[in-house]
DNA sequence: CAACCTAAGTATCAATTTAGAACCTAGGTA
DNA sequence: TACCTAGGTTCTAAATTGATACTTAGGTTG
């Protein structure tokens, strides 16, 4: 894929790329932290607005385009005397998005943090060190549900 | 990682997380665009343009932020009988951006486009094909310069 | 039951960013 | 010498953002 070969227009026309289709959905800034924060277990409004410090105009709009294409979907729950709330979780298909996340946490921790990485991503089992990489098609991936979260130091 | 513990703040502070450097870095829209086209091997300023249909300005700007970056550079080159021109292209560091890229890809493709993905990676030696995906450390990565395109139908 | 509290929004407005178009320019070709 | 063109810059209107203030609906408290 990596090319010396200089081509004037893409392969596949623009429209019909995914990478368009996914940019147009999730390339933009905050859109990837709410993502992040949905990763974490950070789902109410108000907890993702202290957390990433987002305007609260701004974060209702992203919220909206998310549920509006089922990336999200908001739920009302409550805790024990404590009022009617709601969550912002993700769909299945949001939760698909772990590996461009995972990918970009991955690239910043090794190229603009030098390497010390905040967190490690672990295997709940057997505890190895997971990883995003592209593989062989019938390389086995781990789910979602088997990460466990480890704090570095 | 999946997570039904609600928590109300991260784990890793917003400015040490590698998820916030690369958003600011690459977390837009045109340069997610730009990145893809670096991939493709379109690297000319005007050819990126006419094949993204992005305004001069916008190009110009996230170009210079590439290239202050370190994720592209800038080099003049010249084919026969023809005057200098600029190519932009990827840096090793921008290079490493492609699990990010095509995990996007394959996630618009499949969840946008229901499926009909426009093309494949593939294993050059073995023709085997590829996907990008969570997985042990230990697992054995796909380099870029063994990754064919393959345009389907 | 009235007053109040708080999460989850709207509303407003100045400041920044974008899209689109016109213009510029340096090196090479005719 | 005149012109062509890739690769920009400049300009302006329109859209988006960030900051702050205001609203609302349920739940709890006096």
């Amino acid at each position: 894929m990596k090319n010396k070969n200089i081509r004037k227009n893409s392969p596949v026309p623009l429209k019909e790329c995914g990478v368009f289709s996914a940019a147009d959905l999730v390339g933009d800034k905050w859109t990837l932290l709410i993502l992040r924060e949905a990763f974490y277990g950070i789902v109410r409004f108000d907890d993702i607005r202290v957390d990433l410090n987002i305007p609260r105009s701004v974060l209702t709009n992203r919220l909206k385009k998310l549920v509006a294409n089922n990336i999200m979907y908001r739920e009302p729950y409550r805790e024990d005397n404590s009022r009617t709330r709601y969550l912002y979780m993700l769909t299945p298909q949001g939760a698909s998005l772990a590996p461009v996340i995972i990918a970009l946490m991955q690239w910043g921790d090794h190229y603009i943090k030098k390497g010390n990485s905040p967190l490690t991503l672990l295997h709940k089992e057997s505890g190895e060190q997971l990883k995003v990489a592209i593989v062989r098609e019938n390389a086995e991936d781990v789910s979602l549900t088997d990460i466990s979260i480890n704090i570095n130091e």
